[in-house]
DNA sequence: CTTTCATGCTTATTATAATTAACACTATTA
DNA sequence: TAATAGTGTTAATTATAATAAGCATGAAAG
């Protein structure tokens, strides 16, 4: 969290380039000239923080991610899973990672919703925690007294206890990719 | 995004007053003169990222967790594309949901890796199981001595002891859903 | 080979932020 | 009644960042 060590014109660069943006890409979605990126990258000029936010939102990613350096180690491991189990029916479609996840921490689901599809109201009594990320399409996500319409690359976050649901908000068919933990059925 | 409504100025008068401090203690404390203090507050100018440093560090606080809206006693349940936090670097992007997951009991995660990435070799002594769903792309996945070539609408399920590795082995940029459990570290 | 385009970098000028030194106000104190 | 010390604000100057234009390199095309 401490920000000794944050090179800002590093982290510019890297954030650039990962998104596959020259500089003068980037700087005409921000609506700065290209050098200010050249000299901000080479820690040749401190922007201000107004400055930064129009280059940051040119990426896009907001000033409070861009600065949290959350080196959070990660760990970087993948396996083969065996093939989706439908578990849905009519018009949500859930196709689960694993077929039997009884001795298993976590449940990933690959949800396609039709348009106007509703879970209805669910009210979860175990303890568990629940996240995702939109991958097409439109969600009304309600949580607890909160509610938001999701569109593609959003995510949430929500502990399960709390009453939720979420339904096809819009006009074609919506994807998610959802993880809970733990798959207590 | 979260910064639309970000005011700078107040945001600093409030954890000015909060700290107890003058405007010229403050100043004093950070070494720039008293009026940057008050031109900042009345968001008159904005500041540099390395004159907003030197003042928050007469607070003291950091760039990040001054930039973190994590004053919302409510929980954030809501995570737009843009927030995700990056955590990435090179030719592999994490963007992780949530910023801080030290009291969260899942970890969700929305990669891209560029065509030849490569995770190295990875030897985890954790005890978590990690899941995902490839959205596009082809990756190569290692584990023990399997290895398979996962596509588009393939997933996985693995315990992150096993020694483990993968690649994009495509030519396009790979995308991939993943959560693991805990983040704990 | 030359031409063209895109890339990142550099320089001179312009715009903006930071400093210095004042101002106005309040509360305390002799 | 000043006189003093604290506060936040402001104006003029200085320092710095942002712009516009051009330079240099490298890749792709003619």
């Amino acid at each position: 969290m401490e920000d000794d060590d944050f090179d800002l014109g590093l982290r510019l660069r890297a954030l650039r380039q990962l998104n596959e943006l020259s500089q003068r890409e980037l700087a005409k979605r921000a609506g700065v000239s290209n050098a200010v990126i050249s000299l901000i990258e080479q820690n040749k000029s401190s922007p201000s923080v107004g400055v930064l936010k129009k280059v940051l939102a040119g990426i896009p990613i907001s000033v409070s991610a861009f600065f949290s350096q959350d080196l959070t180690p990660r760990q970087k491991v993948f396996y083969r899973a065996e093939d989706l189990t439908e578990i849905g029916s009519g018009n949500i479609s859930y196709q689960q990672v694993g077929r039997d996840l009884s001795d298993k921490a976590l449940q990933v689901l690959h949800e396609r919703l039709k348009p106007g599809a509703d879970t209805g109201e669910t009210l979860l009594r175990h303890e568990s925690e629940e996240s995702g990320i939109i991958i097409s399409g439109e969600i009304e996500l309600t949580v607890g007294d909160q509610r938001k319409i999701l569109k593609a690359g959003d995510a949430f976050y929500f502990d399960s206890r709390i009453p939720h649901r979420w339904r096809n908000s819009g006009e074609v068919d919506a994807v998610i990719i959802s993880a809970c933990t733990p798959p207590t059925f």
